[in-house]
Order: structure tokens, then sequence, then C-alpha cells
DNA sequence: GCGTACAACTTATGCGCAAAAGGAACCGCC
DNA sequence: GGCGGTTCCTTTTGCGCATAAGTTGTACGC
């Protein structure tokens, strides 16, 4: 690879005059010496060495984007569709600004700031990755910080979050199956995480508006380890002759749920409605479809960037950033009176 | 951060010897001096700057996965469960030998390359990328490149490729599909590269080696791109007429076939048998389950990483590596007669 | 008691780049 | 004709690290 003292040696002038064109600083460079340096620039198709720029300038043009891995969560969280459209996001929008992206699975923030010290990075975006610890960690690390889906008070007091409204996205859906006419509506979750309670309180308001009572038993645990997913979705299954709709925190646990009820000669959405949220392929390409809350996210990857990429620039950005949802009717709810 | 500098300095002590212990020269500093430097480093959370470790040693410790960007395929190739199971391979793999992973979705295998100068990548994974141009373009590039289902005969010269015995594959398929009694058997493919080609031909052996003739007439194209999907499935659908079963060259096109077909009261296996390749998320899901030919797309991104490892090692690799595959049937194929 | 060998250090250099500081030539102006 | 201000350069410095080369002290063999 050519370099600039190798450049301005073959042209017979300064490094800084080969920095400068480079640099577009005009008014330093008369303008062919400016020409002459572009030429040969093209010529020989150079290339900076980013590590030597980084040393030099003390940023790295790295974003740093950390997913908390969940090698116990449904084999791999990375399966899910989820995963792969956020990263498409971030991907897009820090490209387009001219920075890289370096990414990092792992369920250890500790490990994950060290990495992010020893390259600099200038900034990070995390999924999934924050619990108290992870916050504690976080603090001595001085540069931005955006989290997707995070709902810790701490957290938020330190770091944007991106999100959704979570609670009204759960009571429209809610809403909707009991304008279909059902009161004995159960709720699925593996209970991990702030999301999932945010979706709860929607779910218990939605009840509660339509003057119906939320008790304990309406909650259903599913286990989505691999070696407990099966006892778990027999369990449910049992549990579910009590209701006639269910509300699945993700399509991929509707979609899950529909297989097992089906494997079971229950028929869906004849003998149970059942509705998802996210609204990714997996509910789409289904049959019969599914009717789920809608969320876009890709634009969620992409806003998480162009607002870390804002703090970069020194601009404000809000703490809380939520998305819309909407309602998505397919083919899982069948109306009764 | 804390340099080596600094540390040095408040130990009393040169850089030479902190770096001496930081690299674990045994030999050349005493066990009290080493002692001494390794309690200090673990008090100060010492944490190396890549980017002047890199600049000084010419090597990056970062090894770059390019993914070809097909905004135009089916919505985005990366929503496909296949491109984020990679990604977990490969980056799993890379960061247990210390490795960190730069992540790169384009279509412009230039663009790409010059990022690697950049950056001064060790090493690429490249999914999707190489074509001809694409050849060139990183013939000049001199390090390690690892290819992941590419079949351009020119590509194989001069990269390892990991891919799966397609043909064997398919062969497998459509041949459990004649014993069930299938005569009429339709492909369905984008055309687009050469893994689709493997697949092909092994279709085509296994209908002649049952004596049944291939005709042009039996390769139904399916136009992915979200604007033609739908007319692309009506006019596929038509066609299928003439046939008792069909195989699908993605998990994802055969449960977007089934989709189309049940939209248009074709059950499937009943009215037409229906067979994938991959085995993902999408086809176990799916109800009816679909019968495919499982390849572990986890194992090929662990492959290309550990192999591009070796080859960093010095070590030599086979030009080509195929991961084994094999049937799974479930029940998406009606016996008939 | 001199050379050799080795252990345990330190000093000095350079990786490629950016930028601060320094200089030379020229201009206009009172 | 000396002075400030430009323009267009070059020289120098340093980012943090690894390492080649140099230094000192000591033990050992003969």
């Amino acid at each position: 690879m050519i370099t600039i003292k190798e450049i301005a040696k073959q042209l017979n002038m300064s490094t800084t005059t080969v920095s400068n064109v480079i640099h577009g600083k005009t008014g330093e460079v008369s303008d062919e010496t400016k020409k002459k340096v572009q030429d040969f620039l093209k010529k020989v198709d150079y290339v900076p060495n980013i590590s030597a720029r980084n040393l030099a300038q003390n940023e790295s043009k790295i974003i740093g984007l950390a997913l908390k891995a969940r090698a116990d969560k449904y084999e791999n969280l990375i399966m899910d569709p989820f995963v792969s459209e956020l990263i498409g996001g971030v991907e897009e929008t820090i490209r387009n600004a001219g920075y890289f992206m370096m990414l990092y699975i792992s369920s250890d923030t500790s490990e994950i700031m060290r990495h992010v010290s020893t390259w600099n990075v200038d900034g990070l975006i995390l999924f999934g990755m924050l619990n108290d610890d992870g916050i504690r960690v976080s603090e001595r690390y001085k540069k931005p910080i955006v989290c997707i889906d995070t709902y810790s008070i701490e957290g938020l007091k330190h770091f944007t979050n991106i999100g959704l409204d979570d609670a009204k996205g759960t009571y429209d859906i809610v809403n909707y199956l009991i304008t279909q006419g059902h009161k004995k509506i159960a709720f699925i979750s593996d209970n991990s995480n702030g999301v999932d309670l945010a979706r709860l309180n929607g779910f218990k308001l939605a009840l509660s508006d339509a003057g119906i009572k939320y008790k304990n038993s309406n909650f259903l645990k599913i286990r989505p380890r691999a070696d407990e997913i099966e006892s778990s979705l027999e369990e449910i299954c049992e549990k579910l002759k009590n209701f006639t709709a269910v509300f699945c925190v993700s399509d991929l646990y509707a979609v899950t749920l529909i297989a097992a009820l089906e494997d079971r000669g229950i028929a869906v959405p004849d003998d149970i409605s059942v509705v998802g949220f996210d609204d990714n392929m997996l509910g789409k390409l289904h049959r019969p479809a599914l009717t789920t809350v809608h969320q876009d996210v890709k634009a969620k990857g992409v806003m998480a960037a162009s607002t870390l990429l804002k703090q970069l620039r020194g601009e404000k950005t809000p703490n809380q950033i939520q998305l819309p949802t909407h309602l998505v009717i397919r083919d899982t709810v069948k109306k009764i009176n």
C-alpha cells in the first residue's frame, strides 16, 4: 500500500501538502499543485491507512453494534429475523455517513466495553445489553451510547433509548380482540425484559378499560430454551383451554405456538385466536396469516444509528424516542360472541 | 485511557519492560518486575490501543465479512434467516480466536476492497460477492479470502470456497419425490447464481436416473423483487397445474409459494407436493412442516472463519470444502401413484 | 583477572498520518 | 524601505505501540 510519504517523495513535495490536498484544505495549496496531487492519487489509487489516521486524530470512525447473545433463547437469538433487520438498518445508515461498523455478539457488558476501548470506538449501539451492572460499566466509557429497547429507568438517565410505545401497541391489539368478542385472553411472554413488562401494562389496561379483570393466571410464561420449549408448549396448550384468545409478545412465539396447537388438533383461529407482535416475515408467510402489531425494525436500526451520529456531531437528542406501531389485521382472530 | 508510557512512568521503568510483560515475553523480565507490572495493569484495567498496535505491527486483527446487498431480492436479503445464522457462526469463531469482525453490506466489490485496504483487514470472507469483475479487483488484494457458496470456476482458482454438495442434496430430495410416485416435478429458482445451477444439475440427474426427461418447461423462474413477486407467483401457480411436485431452491421460496398456493385454494400436499432447501426455522415452524434438505448454515460460517484463520497461520487449506446435507422428511409431500 | 555469557533492563526508532509551527517570497501601503 | 498580511510551501512533532539495538551488572569458566 502506498503511503503519503512515498507519494510526497515521488512528487517531490512535502507530506503536509499531500495531506492538505487529501483533506481538501483549499487556500493552503495552489490549484496547480492540487491538480498534480489529485491526479497522482487517482493514478495510484491511494487509500489511507485508517489505523494511522485514528492514532493521529484520536477517533476511529467505528461504530460498535453490540448484541446480547442469548444462546439459550430459542436456539439462537440471532436467528430471529428481528436481529438481521436491525443490523441492516444500522449498517446502511452508518456506512452512508462514512463510518464503519464493528459487530459484536456477547452477553458480557464488560467484555464489550473492553473491546470498545481497545478500538477507541466513536460510539456504541446496544441491543438487549443493559442491565444495572452494564450501566455501571458503560458509565466509565465516555463516548455516546444509544440503546435499543431498553426500559431500565437507570439506563434512561444516561443513554438515549430507541423503542416503541409498547404499551399502546399491545393495548390496540388486545382491544381489537375484545371488540371481536374475546374476554378470556392470555398473555404469553418469557418475562425477561422491560419491553415485555411494558406490553403487559398495555395488556392490563386494555382489559380493565373493557371491565375485564386481569388475574395472574392470564400470564403464561414460555421457556424458550431448546431443551425446555417442548414441555413449555405442552403446559401452555393445556392452560389455553381456559382462553379464547392469546397475545404473544413476538411473532416468533405466536407462530411457534400455532404450530404446537395445530399439532394437538387445535385449530387457529377456529378453536382459539392467536395474535403476535413485530409483523415480520414469519407471520406474513404463515397461513392463516398472523394478525399482529407492526413495528418497523429496520427503522429502529436506522433511528438508532442516526441518533448516534447526531450525538457524534454534538447535537442534542431526546432521551427517549418512540417509533410508531400499527395494528395489522389478518386471519388468526375469529369473531365470537 | 491509560497508555503504556504512563504506566511505565508511574512504575518508574521503561515502556519496553511494560510491553514485554504484556506480551508475556518471559526470560526478558524478572519475576518480581513482572508481578509488579501485572498487578498494576489489572489495577488500572489497561486496554491496548489497537490502532497503535496495528500501525506498529502492520496487522489489524480484523476480519471483514462482506455480504452482497440485494435490496431488490425479496425486500432485503439480510432478512433471510440464512444470513443471520451465517453472521453468528463467523462472529463466534473469529472472536474466540482474538479477532474482530467488521461487517460490510454492499454490492460493489471495488467498494469492499477499498474498505478492506483502508483498514488493512487481515482476511476477508465473501458471501455472494464474487463475479468475474470482483475476482479481478480481489486479485490485487494480497490477503487471504474465503468465499461462501461461490461457484465461479475463475474464483475457485484463487480463493477457497465453502459450500455444499448442492447437486447431491438436490438429487436426494428429488429422488425422494420420485420414490413417492412423482414424475412431473418443477424446479423453482431465481436463476441468479452458481448454487442454483448446481442444484439444477442434481435435479436433472435425478430425473434422468429415473428415466424422466427434463424439459425447459420444468424450470420455473421466480422474480423475488417486491414489486414483481405477486405477478411472478401468479404465473408460477398457473404453470404448476401441469406438475404434481415442486422443488424450490430455498425454504423461503417454498414457504412463500405454499402461501400463494393456499391463497388460491390449492392445498399442500394434497393437491401438490412442495419441497425446499436449507431447513431453517421458516419451514420448521410451518404447518404442514416443510420437507426439505438440511444444511447447517452456522457451520458454514464457522468453517469459513476457521479456514480463514488457518490461512492466516500459514497453513494450507483445500480449494474447495463441501459440507454435508441431509434429507429432512416432514409433511409437504404426498405419496401418489 | 580477563573474556564470555546471560539476565534484566533502557534508549532509540519507526509505523502512517495530521497538524502545529516555521519560513520564504511577494504584495500593497503609509 | 520597513512592516503587516497573504499565499504556498516545508520542517517538526507526536499519537501509542513494538522492537531492534544498546547498556549495565553479575556469574562463571579457565
